[in-house]
DNA sequence: AGAGATTATGTTGCATGCATGAAGTCGTCA
DNA sequence: TGACGACTTCATGCATGCAACATAATCTCT
């Protein structure tokens, strides 16, 4: 087995090459390019003082995971995915966490109980002050960890790939969204955890997949953010 | 939306790489190279007739879908999925195949339903000739019309990318197998084409993750073959 | 002036060459 | 004889150059 590194949404990938491909990926990622606009690999190079070749080949990665379009002989797009591609996204949002639930629950946890245990206290705490900014990020170590918990590096592979199709939407709605508004979802949380407290790997997948669902639905039936 | 192509795995690539990535991989899956063999870029770009960097791309596309691995400055290897591994994914399928059958009775489809039908009456017939080779394309063309009728292109994305890791391992079973052998699965079968008939989302669900975990035990615990 | 054809431009696709680094090989020395 | 070290070999990593094609701009003709 080579030496991986995991990024920051989970996706495993080579080392060697993680500078570029991150970079570009965060480069896109963060925004400054539109969806549709133009990625130019000229631009790239000089971005990242290198050549051409290398900035290909992670474009074509990018491509592989859904965040650019390349059209042959013309160019590189943002890609911007349609509504019904978020919807498809979220059931499987919905089935990798409700697996990764249920898998960390048979496993019978100890070390991760008391992180999900504290990340739930928290919550608590970030809700009631208001700080937006704190609970998203809970929220967001909430689920990466009971994914990581799961001990299936191809499930947090294939998550991560999810769920790097689904920042750029993420990004949009976060900004876009009401940010003083924080609906506690903590309490769907809390249900998860008491299922995998208790073992039961059947209710821990239904609560979760219940609670993913939820929180896409909010995602999708309105612009505002669930911030989950 | 750029022009596509779905392959026999079901996974979409941009139609303007398919010939040279497809034949690449083709060549890797079709069991030439055992695993850990080395795959030279030299070897390959005189084999397709075209220079090293379009080989690299692929081999680079092959890395990302876990085919193969490239050792920085050593070469790339054909690689061989650890047993882990090979339960990790059989898990990720079992979830995949089960979303895929609960989202098609939530659909109540028409057309699948026939093909199904006509599925397992054939694959009766297979059996009981003792055809496995026709056995085995009929269990594969099974899964594969559940996955394609749950009309989620993300998920027939991702299962793709699964069935790709899968794929050598299923040669190496198929070959080194007892070839006369066949376990019948079509009852597991006609249980989950029962539960679509009756719009059983949640049972549909259920009966092909049984019926997917039962099939990867029998891989799993011997060496035997149960085709599918 | 408008429509079609034609040129011009910009970008990708690929071939090639060279530098870099990793293994393996051979020789030398203790 | 065994171990250590330099060297050879070989494959990759990347830079560069050129050709091909899609698109846009321009020109011509009616």
């Amino acid at each position: 087995m080579q030496e991986t590194f995991t990024t920051e949404q989970g996706l495993t990938v080579p080392v060697h090459d993680l500078p570029l491909l991150d970079r570009v990926r965060t480069l896109i990622l963060g925004g400054d390019f539109p969806p549709g606009a133009p990625v130019s690999e000229v631009f790239l190079a000089q971005e990242f003082d290198v050549s051409r070749t290398p900035i290909r080949e992670a474009l074509k990665q990018l491509q592989h995971e859904g965040l650019v379009e390349i059209r042959p002989k013309v160019g590189t797009f943002v890609r911007e995915p349609t509504r019904r591609e978020i919807v498809e996204l979220f059931q499987l949002k919905e089935s990798f966490e409700g697996l990764a639930a249920g898998l960390l629950a048979r496993r019978g946890p100890v070390r991760e109980l008391a992180v999900l245990e504290r990340n739930l206290e928290e919550s608590d705490e970030a809700a009631a002050s208001g700080d937006a900014e704190r609970y998203a990020a809970l929220v967001h170590e909430f689920h990466q960890t009971i994914i990581l918990g799961a001990d299936n590096n191809k499930l947090t592979e294939h998550y991560g790939r999810l769920m790097n199709q689904l920042a750029y939407h993420r990004l949009v709605l976060r900004t876009a969204g009401h940010p003083g508004r924080i609906i506690a979802s903590t309490a769907e949380h809390r249900t998860v955890l008491e299922m995998i407290k208790d073992k039961d790997h059947f209710g821990a997948e239904a609560a979760m997949r219940n609670h993913v669902y939820a929180s896409s639905r909010e995602v999708l039936t309105d612009s505002r953010t669930r911030n989950d």
